[in-house]
DNA sequence: GCAAAAGTGTTTAGAGTACACCCATGC
DNA sequence: GCATGGGTGTACTCTAAACACTTTTGC
């Protein structure tokens, strides 16, 4: 079991990897993870493994991805691994051991066995659900402003995203709503921005039948 | 790991079920499958599983759903399942195995441990991705008129699609294209139908990005 | 006042749905 | 001819992208 965990810094995205101190594959950089427990299911076991490495409070999303089972995946004994998708806020910064560190999923480091891949697709499944769904408040912080919000979207996207269409876009879906409170603006001047929050810090499904709706 | 093998018969969506001859859950029907053998991957295994049931040539879609895990799914020791979404076209007619048949999913018999669960579950994301890829043509016949199409598409959807809008959605997109032969018209009469194909028989996206495009 | 950043108004484009209408056949 | 089902033309709606414009601040 191993999850790739995201996380937005620096306008890129990061993901959570540890430095292998042992053979197989040593000093190359790992995804987190660890075997299942008895009685315990695959995203509790999850979810118990990410607690070693940071404060699982900041977990704000963890998904299923799916199973990797090439025969060679790992030198040795055959080992399948189910693969998770985990989001950290970008206002959180948990404290890490020693040797694990973020690295942007643009530039990553070498990295051990098939973690690469498996990166790679929780990129594309954050990448897809950032469409269609209100995923990105496992990535902001609680309260934002739209400017905030655009740099998040357009590092996990990988493109520039506009700030306008993406406010309309979520506003208009129910996703988004303003606070009421502004922050002031910085050195530059500038209109103070508005501070707005997810509606629901639950994922949902907010643009459910892009065609072949039913009848309504 | 099991799998929920779909096909469209009868205007109804149907699972392929054998019925389990010894405990636990005698009697019950259960959900095709096996154990994952050396030097395979999980893809591969369920298609060998699959072989002992179904011709498995005629399956034309074999996807990964999720892992279930949880600790009490089956009595006894525990066991962790990877579930896969098999589709059938709807026009093969594999002979089955004395203790297997096909069952509508609107009306399951009794099921054995979670496997109706597994099977909805299929059948969600069977539905979502009719919507945005061209995953029919695995449950289509290789030529078919517009009119058994929709019939496929609300037998899936279960809801009544519109043959206009269904032929102009998929025609756009490109995923459908006329053959240029027609069928006499039946005993009632009307225009004779055109069959048409898919142009790929390969799962593709046809509807990528519902909102935040990247700039053209 | 002026630059800068935020936010709104408005136009345009495209996809999808709904529905009227035409087409080709059996009887 | 007429019913029947297939297929096309077209209008309408809705979403979202693009972009101009206004608002509100710092300096």
């Amino acid at each position: 079991m191993l999850a790739g965990v995201l996380r937005i810094r620096d306008r890129a995205l990061q993901a959570l990897l540890w430095q292998r101190a042992r053979p197989p594959h040593t000093h190359r950089w790992s995804l987190p993870g660890g075997r299942l427990g008895p009685g315990e299911t695959v995203e509790r076991s999850i979810r118990r493994q990410l607690a070693e490495k940071v404060d699982v409070r900041e977990l704000t999303h963890v998904e299923q991805l799916s199973v990797f089972s090439a025969p060679e995946r790992v030198p040795g004994k055959r080992v399948v691994a189910t693969a998770f998708l985990g989001l950290i806020p970008c206002d959180a910064d948990p404290t890490l051991p020693e040797d694990t560190a973020w690295h942007p999923v643009e530039s990553l480091p070498a990295t051990a066995f098939d973690h690469e891949e498996i990166l790679l697709t929780a990129r594309e499944r954050l990448r897809a659900k950032l469409s269609y769904t209100n995923i990105g408040f496992a990535l902001a912080p609680p309260r934002f402003t739209v400017a905030e919000l655009r740099d998040i979207y357009s590092a996990a996207l990988g493109y520039r995203v506009s700030a306008t269409n993406l406010q309309r876009v979520l506003s208009r879906r129910g996703a988004l709503e303003a606070t009421g409170e502004t922050v002031s603006s910085g050195p530059s001047g500038g209109r103070p921005p508005a501070l707005f929050r997810f509606t629901s810090r639950d994922l949902q499904i907010t643009d459910a039948f892009a065609v072949l709706r039913p009848p309504s």
